[in-house]
DNA sequence: GGGGGAAGGACCA
DNA sequence: TTCCTGGTCCTTCCCCC
């Protein structure tokens, strides 16, 4: 896995140097090169992004992210310049010992293939109208493109640009709208294929793949060249659609060789360590998935990496600057060590859905916005019979900043109302302010679906979790901000039927937020099993009221006990 | 000082 | 006139114990 995150950053200190050509200090992402780009007039692309950039809001951003990422480097810089020998010498003996250990884990009896559909989703509109074929085109609007045929390319348009530049750059490009639904179908078609070679394979999108193939070349007897041969010929005379394949003994190794003989080709690279190293010297750091155009900034900048063997010189440097993960990551790709083992199965972290729109700054429409993102998240969630109790809510502002605010509560939401209410009190918090972009993302999910149990189960489960920990009080963290005393849920001991219109018990006066009813339905649900189980004690069945809302017992994603 | 939540950011397709 | 969306992981900061 990749790290990532500020000590991962580099800079070359042009940002608004100016000078007579101006647009050399503008980098955006979309000046990488990608495949079928090779003989773009860079000098031409990089001069019309920045005329249609320069002084609109997103230049500007971008010019104070640039500014941040100068001080970064600096500071580097300065802590390079100041690490001693003595540091230097102490740092040797743990990072050679490092690099021995992966060494030890290098595993070279593996055989994986990286496939990539090339141009995917201009691939599969080509398919379907014919004559697109050989017009420029590009999948997407006139804000954002998604993909761009090779025709498009040839022009400097890509994907990740917005789509009034790459009319700019190309004035006969055809802007196609996305469909989903039908690059869905044609993924499906080449995954039918992918699962002849390898049924565990790990889709990563809907256009790219990762087989391990070991298997396959061992029982067919023929080698991984022809293995991908046969795959690429398989996908296409079932799609018509064209792919790459990159194969070597790990998965990093075979997602930069599936990138050499882009479009409609393929690489193997030998499963042999000095073929390895040779290959992995002539490799420039930002091939490498993980290394983008900041950490690619970070290394050139400060270290003067570019290809990643430079990485395994620089080991002792890179150790006292970087953290242990970081380094981790760079010595490993300097070996050219990646996973060649197949994952754990990967479960959803979190679930989110955003909108851009005019910006605003008028509370009823960011409101509306809130409450449509709700709705759909909701929906989404119960679709996938989701339940999480950490919201965050995603703030783009008119100038492009990203904030994003969260609160944790100790239940588990999943519908609109809920999500809207914690949403809206985040946003209110923010007021006023002009927005360009609201999102809202809901992570901590509940680790098992109480949906498939029995109300007997429930019980039960409710009341081991009580007899654990019996001293709830509130339904939110301690110590989660934005919430006064008055938002907090309270639990209570009574029946359903007890509660007065303000949400108030009758019998305790105690509080229940009617701003929750996930809470509110579990109350009602426990009260409902409570007249089921009526051989039940009454004293157990509160001892078990206490703790809905908590904790499963030995889950991890609750609060403190 | 360690654990955990919040915030911000890098990166990927 | 128009610079996306949805996801993961990492680091830093801050609070609490």
């Amino acid at each position: 896995m990749a790290p990532q995150a500020q000590d991962r950053a580099g800079g070359s200190s042009e940002v608004a140097a100016g000078g007579d050509k101006p647009w050399h200090c503008y980098d955006t992402v979309f000046l990488n090169a990608k495949a079928g780009m090779s003989g773009v007039d860079k000098e031409k692309v990089q001069k019309v992004v920045y005329e249609m950039s320069k002084g609109s809001r997103y230049f500007e951003n971008e010019q104070r992210k640039e500014a941040i990422l100068q001080q970064r480097i600096e500071k580097f810089r300065e802590q390079a310049a100041k690490i001693s020998t003595t540091k230097l010498a102490e740092t040797k003996a743990a990072v050679d010992r490092r690099i021995l250990e992966l060494e030890a884990s290098r595993n070279l009896d593996k055989t994986w293939m990286h496939v990539d559909m090339d141009a995917f989703y201009a691939a599969v509109e080509t398919v379907e109208d014919v004559s697109l074929s050989c017009k420029p085109m590009a999948v997407g609007g006139m804000s954002m493109i998604c993909t761009a045929n090779y025709e498009a390319r040839k022009f400097g348009v890509r994907a990740a640009m917005p789509g009034f530049i790459a009319c700019k750059l190309c004035p006969d490009l055809v802007l196609i709208k996305p469909n989903f639904e039908k690059y869905t179908h044609y993924s499906e078609l080449t995954r039918q294929v992918f699962r002849l070679y390898d049924k565990n394979f790990i889709a990563r999108s809907l256009d790219e793949a990762y087989l391990d193939i070991t298997e396959f070349c061992r029982t067919e007897s023929i080698a991984p060249a022809e293995v991908a041969e046969r795959l690429r010929k398989d996908v296409f005379e079932k799609t018509k659609l064209t792919c790459s394949a990159g194969v070597a003994a790990n998965r990093l190794l075979a997602k930069v060789c599936s990138d050499i003989n882009k479009p409609n080709g393929q690489f193997v690279l030998e499963s042999d360590r000095e073929k390895i190293m040779e290959f992995v010297s002539k490799l420039p750091i930002r091939k490498v998935s993980g290394i983008g155009k900041v950490t690619e900034r970070l290394l050139k900048d400060v270290l003067s990496i570019n290809m990643c063997s430079d990485l395994i010189e620089n080991r002792y440097l890179i150790s006292a600057l970087f953290s242990t993960i970081s380094t981790d990551f760079f010595l490993s790709v300097g070996l050219g060590i990646g996973a060649s083992e197949a994952p754990h199965e990967e479960q959803r972290k979190s679930i989110s859905n955003e909108r851009t729109f005019s910006p605003t700054s008028d509370a009823n429409i960011l409101g509306k916005i809130l409450g449509d993102l709700a709705e759909s998240l909701s929906e989404d969630m119960i679709k996938e019979n989701l339940q999480g109790r950490t919201l965050t809510l995603k703030l783009k502002t008119s100038t492009f900043e990203v904030r994003s605010r969260a609160v944790s509560v100790q239940h588990f939401i999943s519908s609109k109302k809920e999500i809207e209410s914690l949403a809206i009190k985040l946003l209110k918090a923010e007021l006023p302010i002009s927005l360009r972009l609201l999102g809202v993302r809901v992570s901590q999910f509940k680790e098992d679906d109480p949906s498939q149990k029995s109300i007997a189960s429930f019980l039960k489960d409710i009341s081991d979790a009580a007899v654990k920990d019996d001293d709830l009080e509130h339904d939110y963290d301690e110590q989660t901000p934005y919430l006064s005393d008055t938002d907090r849920d309270t639990s209570c001991k009574h029946t359903a039927d007890q509660w007065t219109q303000d949400d108030r018990c009758s019998l305790c006066g105690e509080r229940i937020s009617s701003e929750y009813p996930t809470l509110r339905q579990e109350h009602e649900d426990f009260h409902f099993a409570l007249k089921i189980q009526q051989q039940d004690s009454v004293n157990q069945l509160e001892v078990s009221k206490r703790s809905i809302g908590k904790r499963p017992a030995g889950s991890k994603n609750g609060p403190p006990g």
